[in-house]
DNA sequence: ATGGCTTTATGCTAAAGA
């Protein structure tokens, strides 16, 4: 089962990136973030034989999950606050597999009510991968994350200290997730430096390489088991008229 | 760098992203 997540800023403007991406890579199963706008092209997906579930929003946020099997939606947001209208949660039942769609805020500037936000969003998304892990529901967890692991995930990590996504209080919240017993599957086959996800449009980011890894795969144990492969398919971002950010794709058996 | 691009919006400048 190959299952994939990117976020694609703007899926209006994205349209037939995803669609060429879709027929080369086939996957099982994509997440899909940023969609930004409230039309949501499923059809252009069912002719290519991918079923879909979006949770769009207008001009900002939402994420979908394209699917060559059945999809079971289980929920459309995330638990906790019911007072929360944007939408960056999608969960599913594909295949036996329980499936989440996220796009984490980004929390920027730090010193607005953006950041308290990402972080306790955070604590809601720990509370219910919590709750999954005491069921015993194999799980896999993909998306735009916001968060850059560590500073081997980032190309200048003094530039990046004081950032939402490289704050220690963020990467606290995701190692607290990881620390539930959920594997960082792209790190299980690769150790190295300058293996990133998002690259900036500004400043020539992407040509110089300057990027950082916030866009993550985490497994529950019984999903992590399977796993076969998880790579960084950095094609997409070299594409005229790229989203800003790239796909990650991993391969989990049967 | 003082955010240098990119996208959306009952739009024509502002807000958000990372």
């Amino acid at each position: 089962m190959k299952i994939a997540t990117w976020n694609v800023n703007s899926i209006k403007s994205r349209l037939e990136h995803v669609k060429s991406w879709l027929a080369a890579q086939k996957p099982d199963v994509l997440l899909l973030q940023e969609l930004k706008g409230l039309d949501f092209p499923a059809a252009d997906f069912a002719s290519l034989g991918y079923k879909s579930a979006a949770v769009p929003q207008k001009a900002y946020n939402g994420v979908a999950l394209l699917s060559r099997h059945g999809i079971k939606v289980e929920l459309e947001s995330l638990p906790g606050d019911p007072a929360d209208e944007q939408a960056r949660y999608i969960e599913a039942t594909i295949n036996g597999l329980r499936i989440i769609g996220i796009y984490a805020p980004n929390g920027n500037p730090v010193d607005s009510g953006k950041f308290p936000y990402k972080l306790a969003w955070l604590d809601r998304l720990k509370t219910r991968l919590e709750a999954l892990r005491r069921e015993e529901i194999p799980l896999a967890i993909g998306g735009d994350f916001n968060i850059i692991p560590e500073p081997r995930d980032c190309y200048d990590p003094a530039a990046w200290a004081g950032d939402a996504l490289f704050r220690p209080e963020s990467r606290a919240k995701l190692r607290a997730m990881l620390n539930l017993g959920y594997t960082d599957a792209f790190r299980v086959f690769n150790r190295e430096p300058e293996q990133y996800t998002f690259w900036d449009y500004q400043a020539g980011a992407w040509p110089r390489n300057n990027g950082i890894r916030i866009d993550h795969f985490l497994l529950s144990p019984g999903a992590a088991d399977r796993l076969k492969s998880c790579v960084i398919d950095r094609e997409p971002r070299g594409r005229d008229k790229a989203s800003d950010h790239t796909p990650i794709v991993a391969e989990l058996s049967a």
